[in-house]
DNA sequence: CTAGTATGCACAATCGGTTGTGCAATGTGT
DNA sequence: ACACATTGCACAACCGATTGTGCATACTAG
């Protein structure tokens, strides 16, 4: 209201003159050094004052071309359009706060230029630390940021150049797989098939996730067909186009299905819902967890990724000084509505 | 792997030693004003194949200082818990990448501490900009904004002291009411009772919605009692509790209810798998929405609020010179799923 | 051939902090 | 009273960009 938009901040060389002093003791005292540099507790007490009842504000700028530091980390997001990937910005960012950091977080919907385009930017505002999450192209993503000396984490998806923290999506899927199989055997058995719908062929989650839940058949004797296994891609459209599909050559629907994301399920119960069935005419799993889904649907089984845990081992390993570029975190996965 | 993380990275006067030049030329050259500084084109050439060679990238926080301007705009919002606030942050950073800007978004959890700390940091950090979304105090945000001559914008939750968009509140509650009373115009009416729960009381959005609530029975010649409205705040937990309380006096169901938030909802539906009950057993109408529950529940109907538009105006007051305080943009959301 | 203009660039100040170093003034020991 | 240590602070050089200004050299006009 009152105030002069026209009046700069005020910086050290302002309180310098206030305090009669110069603004190299203001700065020491402001930051915490100036026992170090034996400025008086008297003297000290009144910048601290000053600067208190002033309003001031350090210019994070200045400091960070100073120091050479910029207190910000950077982190490239697929999407935020599911309950994991948001909760693992939000993590991020309250770690980051913890420690006095500052997050910036950029989605660029699993685009590779837009990965690149992202990386770049961040690195123009020396981040200290790049973590990709679900990136389709970490590697490349790693190498720009040695080229600047910045040090790169993979989250969610694994790269070769970076210390990758993931889910145990192989183990996570066979568990997944086993409390379907669960769900199947107490049912009058009459079909033990499960239909492995969404997610990307080439990514390395999903691929694991498939390795997992045949190995989980095959610990019970059971052979799995190529046919059931689709992965479709993440959206929620082509995994009702994939099913609307899959279903043209059956007349029954499958007993199981293991829904490869929740963006995939979406697709699924739209489909299921257009041809009068409902979800609990068969035994579901799905690999992610939404507490909406959750609440509507107890019966739904769901992989939930340890989000709180695989953030807090990014900054554990943002923490080491040179971390081994090989370095592989696996974190499990709980099951859910068992 | 090659990359010498000691090497320091290149600055405008490594490229000016490489090109025989100045450091001003250089810069000159990279920002684009050689032609008004009559600079060759032949050495602006030069210049331009040497930094894109070696990779030449701005020290933005050099760049902010001397310019006086970070190129980075802030958003404080309460969560990504859902999808509303999630697509909130995903247009804004979107937007502000389509502008050349940086976006930080800090989730303060509905607390006025957090609030203030996080515009703290976000002024230290000399933000253009500052979006205080669903802020329990924003007032405060925009008199620190003020006191830094830092323009400030509130998102869905309206302010006093700065622009405010939100969502036309009454008149969504009104029309989410009106379809509600629709569909038990269409079945056999034995109870017009409508359950009004979740919010907080003291939020402007809750009352408004409550009001357009109130409003749009009234228009139906129907009173509403007190006791039917309970704004027992937005998280789940605190909606089953409140709805466990209400059901205390009652044997059956309310025949319909408008649940304010899908946060609600989940709380909601949640008590309802407990006591045997089907959220097809009552109308529901929801005031949010979420892409999950449209598709398992088709017959759930939801106001969505209109992101985009939001977004798009918050930006649209972010380029006007001066804008007024007062200002006043209300956003109309949609009905879905009727 | 000379004055005047245009061309092409370099110099140096500046943004707001941080930090190595230097130098008075005061205190201590003999 | 003199050497030496300690206390308390100021100076100035950075960090890496941007930008107002000035000065050669080349070109043009008369």
């Amino acid at each position: 209201m009152v105030s002069d938009s026209s009046a700069k901040r005020l910086t050290i060389y302002d309180l310098a003159r206030l305090a009669e002093t110069s603004p190299s003791t203001v700065s020491a005292v402001l930051n915490g050094t100036w026992q170090r540099r034996r400025i008086s507790k008297k003297l000290a007490n009144k910048i601290l004052s000053l600067a208190q009842s002033k309003g001031y504000s350090a210019n994070m700028q200045a400091r960070a071309l100073r120091r050479e530091r910029s207190g910000i980390i950077g982190m490239i997001l697929p999407l935020y359009d599911n309950r994991y990937f948001s909760s693992i910005a939000q993590h991020f960012e309250a770690q980051a706060r913890r420690r006095g950091l500052f997050a910036i977080v950029a989605c660029t919907n699993r685009d590779p230029t837009q990965e690149r385009e992202a990386a770049r930017m961040m690195l123009a505002y020396r981040v200290e630390c790049l973590v990709s999450t679900g990136a389709t192209d970490p590697d490349t993503i790693s190498a720009m940021c040695d080229e600047s000396g910045v040090a790169s984490i993979n989250l969610d998806l694994p790269g070769g150049k970076a210390p990758s923290i993931i889910s145990n999506n192989r183990e996570g899927a066979q568990k997944l797989t086993h409390a379907i199989l669960d769900q199947l055997a107490s049912l009058t058995p009459s079909d033990n098939t499960i239909l492995f719908i969404g997610g990307r062929a080439e990514d390395h989650n999903t691929r694991e996730r498939i390795a997992g839940f045949t190995q989980a058949r095959a610990e019970r004797g059971l052979s799995t067909s190529e046919a059931d296994i689709i992965p479709c891609d993440y959206a929620a459209d082509k995994a009702q186009v994939a099913l609307e599909a899959y279903m043209r050559h059956r007349t029954t629907l499958p007993s199981a299905m293991f829904v490869n994301s929740t963006i995939s399920l979406e697709g699924i119960v739209r489909w299921l819902q257009r041809g009068g069935y409902q979800l609990d005419d068969m035994i579901v799993g799905c690999f992610d967890w939404d507490p909406l889904a959750a609440a509507f649907h107890p019966h739904l089984i769901m992989a939930r990724q340890n989000v709180g845990e695989m953030i807090d081992h990014v900054f554990e390993v943002m923490d080491t000084p040179s971390p081994d570029a090989s370095l592989l975190i696996e974190v499990q996965p709980d099951i859910m509505g068992v």
